[in-house]
DNA sequence: AACCGGCTCACCCGGGCGGGGGAGCGCTCA
DNA sequence: TGAGCGCTCCCCCGCCCGGGTGAGCCGGTT
């Protein structure tokens, strides 16, 4: 059977991105892109025309912002699925988004094969995507971020379980309960994580991994 | 690097639901079933002697419903996700499945290639997948922000400013020289808060912070 | 065989944290 | 003029946390 190509609508202020969104999404044979708009008005005109399966629209741009796009898109066309890009977390974005029956959130320096996953799954399921880091707070700083990912890369799989649970704000005897293991050995990860993250306590090792991304807000949500 | 294979336990009272799961999941060389369970207790048991990576949880089940399994499984390896397949969508113990930690939902009549997109999603752990008949219910994420809200509206201005510091990694030392304060002041603005948060330790409290929105920016992490 | 790294657990010790009290001060409002 | 509340500071006490150090087990490397 020949599966129907994916139609996609771009729409971004920056030509740089929505290039790159392009070149991303020609890398799959199922996505095809129809069309591209520089704003919100130019974005709902171009969803009218083309009626696409798929809208990738950014959050902020002149004229009208990809909320109120996104709303105006899909009471013309409910069938639309859009997926909203941001470059940081959207945080109150979220909730109006989402209102407006926005399908996903994508994050823009997310890995291009995320990027075309999260087309295909909103374009053929019946989903919504929520990334988890879109509930996260990212400030400008790439380097610091990277660093934060090497730190990271340093630490065992046991470490990562153990920061993980730490970070969900759990004891040392809790975690020890949770992963089957004594209170000491508990104790002896967490110091490594402490080390390894140059982080001065437990609390500052939550904050790590927060900030870098590893530890996600997936109670509220 | 090469992905490792997904492992999977199903968790489904009707045999034929679970054969047909298996079958599909079987599809995909990425992914290995390793157990399968006919009601919550089993399930609970089979996580944790499998320690899988997705659990595949029907809702209602005799014995234990799936919610409650969900929770148990959670609360004995948060790392776990759970994908809980429903017949219909817009029941209301969505909602319940969501604050148990449910990793998504999965409708029963999806296509074979939807459900293994969706084991592959979450397994990822980077996403968190909705169907669209429940976006709805999520606008009921807001009474939790609600509470959060109006918890935070409880503390005063000075126990607002110890909960920014305490949530910044501060130590109630740090914090007392920040504010200019003595030692035992900020120890009893910090029992007030830990109070009216309902907050164990200060780490909860920070928690609290960051999934209320409340530590936003800043924090020169 | 020798070595190394990860995982497990053990003991000692100092310090910060959290709970339980109490108390004085200034402000506002009834 | 009290009553209440917020802010400030104090003491005692128990516990958990974090640092230091050591040790045994296992699997892979040299």
């Amino acid at each position: 059977m020949t599966a129907p190509t994916i139609r996609v609508v771009l729409v971004d202020d920056e030509p740089l991105v929505r290039s790159g969104l392009r070149a991303i999404l020609l890398a799959d044979p199922a996505i095809e892109v129809v069309a591209e708009a520089d704003d919100g008005v130019a974005g709902v005109a171009a969803a009218a025309e083309h009626t696409p399966d798929v809208v990738l629209m950014d959050v902020r741009m002149p004229s009208l912002d990809g909320i109120a796009a996104t709303e105006r898109i899909l009471q013309r066309n409910p069938a639309t699925r859009v997926l909203v890009v941001t470059t940081f977390s959207a945080d109150d974005y979220v909730l109006d988004a989402l209102r407006a029956g926005a399908a996903g959130f994508l994050l823009k320096r997310a890995d291009p094969e995320q990027i075309r996953e999260a087309v295909r799954v909103v374009a053929r399921g019946d989903a919504v995507l929520f990334p988890t880091a879109v509930r996260r707070l990212v400030g400008d700083a790439r380097p610091q971020r990277a660093h934060h990912e090497k730190l990271l890369d340093r630490l065992t799989d046991r470490e990562r379980e153990v920061l993980r649970l730490l970070a969900a704000g759990r004891s040392n005897a809790e975690i020890a309960g949770e992963l089957w293991l004594g209170v000491e050995t508990v104790k002896t990860h967490v110091a490594n994580v402490l080390g390894k993250l140059g982080a001065r306590d437990r609390m500052q090792a939550a904050i790590f991994a927060y900030e870098s991304g590893f530890s996600d807000a997936v109670s509220g949500l």
